[in-house]
DNA sequence: TAATATTGTTATGCATAATAACATAAATCA
DNA sequence: TGATTTATGTTATTATGCATAACAATATTA
């Protein structure tokens, strides 16, 4: 069993990023299998209940994904009756987005499960060295319109 | 155009990590395409030159997919012919992975092409600064087995 | 020797993400 | 006003990343 240098990959930023999402990813995955919602079903449902009557449009580009992937998302909230569709009478070809009161509750469930294991995983980390990375990774989602 | 409120997906660590970690991989992305390479098969191109002779088992376990996913990868370089396949005498099940000339020379052509994107990409961003988060990401990457 | 484990593989499915093409509706402009 | 362009949501399709089950060949072990 020799050991494999990946010395010249950690050079990268982006590798040290993709390897430690993959360790919060999979245990996002593990905490909202019960509540049957995958990630960017999770995602939509938290934007629609904190932005109630946004549409599509608006919600797929906050949430950086292409306008047709979010169709089935949505098509899967709304069959399981967790938010409304609702035609906007001052522009009939967009769709306004409610919570229903279920959709309501399962958010504020899965908010509570999603920040304790979160904070479980990362909790032999200080605090203010977390705040300290959120910072930076702020300028590097911001980096690309920063630049050429 | 109201702003959107995405200030409890902002309270999570994971959905500053997969924002911050879209803007570098799209970079990438761009970078790789001239060469025909994406991440998976830039990674594994790197990792069979840094690790002469390492079997697919052990690349698949340093990558952190599963075996079966990395046999396309592996069938993809050796069909472009930038690694050799070669039976192990003392271990007839593994392959060991070399890099052809041709793999070594890409190896450092791209390595070269990534690494200037990179900087590019994060050239506003203090280095301390980044040296501080990778250490804090290094921490997240081992949380998993660190806690229960 | 028999049972078990490992390596690589095929087949399959799920999740995420991108593009093209389209109907409907709105906005623009000439 | 009517013609053109743009925006919204949708369908279809594809690529990519990632996981599991099942298997043949080979090694290991009990």
């Amino acid at each position: 069993m020799t050991k494999i240098n990946d010395e010249t990959l950690r050079t990268f930023v982006g590798y040290h990023l993709k390897r430690s999402f993959n360790v919060i990813q999979s245990d996002l995955i593990d905490t909202l299998r019960p509540f049957e919602l995958r990630m960017l079903t999770y995602s939509a449902l938290v934007l629609i209940v904190d932005n109630p009557g946004l549409n599509q449009s608006r919600l797929s580009q906050i949430m950086d994904i292409e306008r047709p992937n979010l169709v089935v998302i949505i098509d899967e909230l709304e069959e399981r009756e967790l938010i409304t569709r609702e035609r906007v009478p001052t522009d009939r070809r967009s769709y306004a987005l409610h919570p229903t009161e279920a959709g309501r509750a399962l958010y504020r469930e899965t908010l509570d499960a999603v920040t304790q294991h979160e904070a479980k995983l990362l909790s032999g980390i200080a605090p203010v060295q977390l705040e300290q990375m959120i910072a930076t990774l702020k300028l590097i989602e911001t980096a690309k319109k920063g630049q050429a």
